[in-house]
DNA sequence: ACACACTCCTGAATGC
DNA sequence: TGCATTCAGGAGTGTG
């Protein structure tokens, strides 16, 4: 499941082919996505790329006239292929660039989703999301106040969007374990000292999985069509009845809000 | 404001 | 073997 280190890893893939080149046209083999592929997309011609950014789960092409939001869903990913090629089932959009490429966008269940702004700053989709977790913005003091109050289970609230950018199901369970905190810990049961090794934590998780390409369970490629290769590193996620890597216990699985989350009952406190 | 469940989707894994 | 069921989850939307 694409969370940031691997939409990050896609953003770094596709930039150096798209930046400051020009989409000819867009190839749109299916364009019922999770919302349909807005008009202004499927219409597009001849328009450089400024540049190639990402908020939170998001990558954001910087177009001359406007901004193309792409979600990766579930299951979606970008490759750099040669263009021409023929599309698959699941390939449902090429960009079609001028320099002999072509970014095919791929995604068997169709949660992702392609769509246009004319002013990025007052997208609704955006306008709401927390601190990007590896800027300064994401800190202790930030954490602990969003905290303190809540009794939600921490793992949840880490899932949370407006708490902190990007961090989905795998980085929430991954931060966790290195930061030894149990994941359905009152939030408001963290101690300041807890928050700041909290915020360490998925700082270096998400850092090092953007090192190894991010971690693909199923669906997930690299642009260049490898997969990623942090998944070798999972201390806790996937990894129910198996040994954790640090003690030897089995590790655990819950579910909060219906939604796995794993744990190493010795190391997690 | 908050904290949930519901919903979309497909393919892999599991059950009988 | 084959068909039906379960599970995976990002995040907008709806409910109490």
């Amino acid at each position: 499941m694409p969370e940031l280190p691997e939409v990050e890893t896609c953003r770094l893939g596709i930039e150096p082919w798209l930046s400051g080149h020009t989409i000819i046209r867009v190839e749109v083999h299916n364009a019922r996505l999770r919302w349909p592929v807005d008009k202004e997309i499927l219409l597009l011609k001849k328009k450089q790329v400024l540049s190639v950014q990402r908020r939170a789960k998001y990558l954001l092409l910087e177009l001359n006239e406007g901004w193309i939001i792409i979600h990766l869903g579930m299951s979606g990913c970008l490759r750099v292929m040669l263009y021409p090629q023929f599309p698959n089932k699941h390939d449902h959009i090429d960009l079609i660039l001028n320099n002999g490429f072509m970014i095919r966008y791929t995604d068997p269940r169709r949660f992702g989703a392609w769509l246009w702004s004319d002013n990025i700053q007052k997208s609704s989709l955006l306008d709401h999301i927390g601190p990007e977790p590896l800027s300064d913005n994401f800190n202790n003091r930030w954490l602990y106040e969003k905290l303190r109050n809540k009794r939600t289970p921490i793992k949840t609230l880490l899932t949370d969007n407006k708490i902190v950018a990007g961090i989905g199901n795998i980085y929430a369970s991954e931060s966790l374990f290195i930061a030894g905190i149990l994941p359905g810990r009152a939030a408001s049961s963290l101690s300041e000292k807890d928050a700041e090794t909290l915020v360490q934590s998925i700082k270096k998780v998400l850092l090092r999985s953007i090192h190894k390409g991010g971690t693909t369970l199923r669906n997930f490629l690299q642009s260049n069509g490898n997969p990623g290769n942090f998944i070798h590193e999972l201390h806790v996620y996937g990894r129910k009845n198996k040994k954790c890597r640090l003690c030897g216990t089995l590790i655990q699985i819950v579910k909060h809000k219906q939604r796995s989350t794993f744990f190493c009952p010795k190391c997690q406190h």
